[in-house]
DNA sequence: TGTACATCAGTGAACGCGCGTTCACTGATGTAC
DNA sequence: TGTACATCAGTGAACGCGCGTTCACTGATGTAC
């Protein structure tokens, strides 16, 4: 019984994205072509039609994750009004998604796929460092208006935001049920708000 | 030519100790009996003298790892007198261990080390939770006595203070000497101390 | 103090499983005439 | 519109490498007498 064909482009995504799925759940160790073949519904030797091999098929993982969280931080910036409102919801949105068990972004940014050959520890660093930039940018521009306190530099601001996620993302893997996302983010923002407002 | 013979105990210490190393350089992946047995001068085969498995290798690693980090927050609040001091001294720790390319503690938390059996898990888990536990018991500390406010739980706090130090592994782990820890230590601890001085 | 023996750390060859990858094939899709 | 052919996604068997683990052995250490 053999599966639908389809284009290698829609495969490509479906392949990628069923990848970053079996990442964040199972780690690196579990991704692996047989699990990755049986998510899609197709062989594993399939996967060889839309890939050159297993380190392509995380290249466009890592590609589609870094599209997603840009998307993200755009889409906070657009619905929210100001920065500082923007920041909140940026942060209330990837709170959503941890707690929604698709906490992609931290869990990868965490994982050893930051391991491994040097091209691929690049892209990955690429991808942190082109999200603590669009963070600063949010940063700069509330300094610039003076909703942000403007001596310490936007940098170290955007990585202390991204400090407030990533423990909490290990947590509530951890943890699953038993750690309260939402209320941890409401609590830990007060902190950071008043830690940023100038004096 | 044969190595040395040492006892059992001295070598389980060896190994855990080179385990640690080895997963702290070259994440979970790198971590294999080949290389675990030729960083402490052994055969392979020789490893299973001493340790059931490659499991019981990591699980040694992780207690080894857990004491070595429940008594750097010992130290810091020996040495420091007031509870505010101590978490800053304990950061500035941290950032020594990170900048010295010994980043075991952060990096060993984000890693796929997470991942795994159930078991396994639980006593990352365990060993996080208990961290977060003792920077708590500093921050209770520093709330009874007024230094810290007392209107936001110190749990939130503690993890916010986590959060001071993982990013920065991670860029530090990625862009090595390009990234100024200790600068980066100092600016971030500005933040965090206004973030939770009492009105 | 010397000898005999038990214990035990270290060795190297071999085994076997997991897993990424290859390849000859099948059959559907789509295009040329 | 129908036929012939090229293209290409999907299949399953097989291969081979990496790597964790086992095992019979060697020889040093330490203990009993």
């Amino acid at each position: 019984v053999a599966a639908d064909k389809l284009s290698t482009q829609v495969r490509q995504e479906q392949i990628a994205g069923a990848a970053l799925d079996l990442i964040a759940s199972r780690g690196l160790q579990g991704f692996n072509i047989d699990r990755l073949a049986k998510s899609v519904g197709l062989v594993p030797s399939a996967i060889y039609r839309h890939f050159d091999g297993k380190e392509q098929v995380l290249r466009a993982a890592l590609s589609m994750f870094r599209d997603r969280l840009y998307s993200l931080v755009e889409e906070a910036r657009d619905e929210a009004d100001g920065p500082l409102e923007a920041l909140e919801l940026l942060l209330v949105k990837h709170a959503r998604l941890i707690a929604g068990h698709k906490a992609v972004p931290h869990i990868l940014m965490c994982s050893d796929v930051a391991a491994g050959d040097e091209s691929r520890r690049a892209k990955v660093q690429r991808i942190f460092g082109g999200y603590i930039d669009r963070v600063g940018a949010i940063v700069r521009e509330g300094q610039r208006s003076g909703v942000i306190r403007g001596d310490v530099d936007a940098r170290t601001i955007a990585l202390m935001f991204a400090g407030m996620i990533q423990p909490a993302a290990l947590l509530s893997r951890a943890k699953g049920r038993g750690f309260d996302m939402n209320a941890h983010v409401r609590r830990v923002w007060r902190l950071f708000e008043r830690g940023v407002r100038p004096e």
